[in-house]
DNA sequence: GATGAATGAGAGTTCATTCAT
DNA sequence: TATGAATGAACTCTCATTCAT
């Protein structure tokens, strides 16, 4: 018989490698960074332990891989033409994402919040974190500015304090939330 | 020389208690829960590992002991009187109280939001901080009722969830915050 | 075009096993043997790890592989006729060989050494190593018997001593090592 | 019951250092550092894997201590005043010595030649290796020196090549090795 | 012949906890 | 009360070898 082509090689790293992060990603959002096992990943992805090594380097080098895509999946539904310039109707589409993402990203999320305050889980994606956030602020700042706010840095900073607060809490708590009316109320503070 | 009295000795075993206590807060706030071991709060403690059993029955025990300590001291700082009944002054105060808690109790809400992140650790004092949340919040809806709000559990809700956002962003990111703008605008905004 | 003969196939795989033995000898004496692992032969020998054993039935295999050829490259250059019997001329002409093998063969004499002080490695090889030995010793102690030694079997000992010993350190450094002048002093003790 | 002493446990201690270095020293000699386990030492120490690490921070931190103390304790040996000055007594005394420790240290040197031809365990230890080579070259070389020698650099060369070669031989294969003989050949050769 | 994904046993190491003193 | 030696389970990671393609 002969040999896979290296496009079916190619494949099957990625197929393989999806699969690994989004169990990690479960697990690691369920319980935590620390508390979950290259063992565990390995049993929910179905594979051994040695080849989850195949494909990443160590457990940080998964959980940076991890990272580093769902801040680039939420970049891309953000500000999908990366121009940084945001008018009303792109905020409005803005916050409109944020939502959906909070309801589709959710474990993500979690996982995203946990870091945060893990000094030592964050430093390893500190880097990347930062890069998203500095990004955000520069595009809240922008849209602040062009409304006309006195004070844009502080507008911005609040905008963004409100989210995180909102998404803090319906992440620890999502059962009865009341997510719709928060999120008209933002809008109304906000856009309008 | 005669012997330590009874009182004494609780005195001593309190003071230990505390030290420990301390060190381990600032470890865990530094460092992670996961990161720090045994010996590491021992060290800091200038204690033996073993003696550090006789104070407290594992290192879970002793994140707990921290975290019951923490939200006793905020739930006091807050609302002296424990009556539940938050009037326009006491709110007032309450706020300005919650900002002295993020400059003086900075280490304490490090840990307090890395514990809420994760599960795994959470759950060894979740009835704890959720008795914390819901006297919070019923305070807060008295409060909102009392003003009149057409939905004071919404507003509870949203006024929580913007002191989770500043002080998450705050301590994340604490050098060049504007943090007496943000207060004086909250003010503004929920109580005047 | 027109198939392979079977000549040509066997030519092509004689090539890929001593591409596979030199890259595997290299490694091994740079690193030792238990630090190169089979993904290095292979990467090194431009091959899949596959087919290394497709070449050779273990790494212990390659090992022995690459021992009996250097014995046997040795052998041959020290003793080309094999008649077991040595003149003072022939004296002369090994010890030159001897010598040249020390500069050109440095690397297998590397991996020669470590092997014969790595119990658990020396095992794989051992009987080809004391065959070696052997013949060499028989060699040299009808040399000295021809001389008029007393003891020809101590003065054979004492011959591959002092060898053994240059070898030795030379190769474990080489940077200022007078060898001439050795070479030199040798050849007076030993063979005028 | 009072707790043990400082005294006391600083025998523990050292008494179980020992034993570990003991231990591991006969087994890395026997079958090679890399084949041997942290598990087999542990064993043979009848303790528990984790108390070797206790005791010392890795299995190459135990291999460097027991480089130390083997270099350390031949070095007492031949060189007991440290002066660096060597007379024809003393020099009669370091051959005596040295062949003392051919036997008594036998698995000291075992262990020793295999390290230095494994180049990924000799980094482990070369400043140690190197710093007793020259200290002992520097002894020969005055030795010579004071003898009347042409280039005492290369007669103390060629000297310890002689040792190594007569001790990694008779290390290899000590059954039969006529070592007083040689040992006679050589006080002929270099004191008389 | 040739590939590299996949395995599984075992490596070195850490650490909460216990216990003799 | 107080110590730190001692344990053992679990951890992350490696690697010779196999096998479907």
């Amino acid at each position: 018989m002969s040999p896979r082509t290296k496009k079916q090689f190619e494949e099957i790293r990625e197929n393989k490698k999806a699969l690994i992060m989004r169990s990690a990603l479960e697990l690691f959002a369920e319980s935590g960074y620390h508390s979950v096992s290259v063992k565990d990943i390995a049993k929910k992805s179905q594979i051994s332990k040695g080849l989850l090594y195949n494909y990443f380097e160590s457990k940080e080098d998964l959980l940076k891989a991890i990272i580093i895509q769902g801040l680039n999946s939420i970049s891309d539904l953000i500000d999908p033409d990366h121009d940084g310039v945001v008018t009303t109707g792109e905020m409005r589409f803005m916050i409109d994402e944020m939502f959906h993402i909070l309801t589709d990203h959710r474990i993500f999320l979690m996982l995203y919040f946990s870091i945060l305050t893990q000094p030592d889980v964050m430093v390893l994606a500190s880097r990347e974190i930062e890069d998203f956030f500095e990004q955000l602020m520069r595009k809240l700042q922008s849209y602040f500015r062009v409304r006309g706010s006195t004070d844009p840095r502080a507008d911005a900073i609040l905008f963004g304090a409100i989210l995180d607060g909102i998404f803090f809490n319906y992440i620890l708590n999502n059962r009865d939330y009341p997510i719709e009316q928060v999120k008209k109320r933002i809008v109304e503070l906000f856009v309008k």
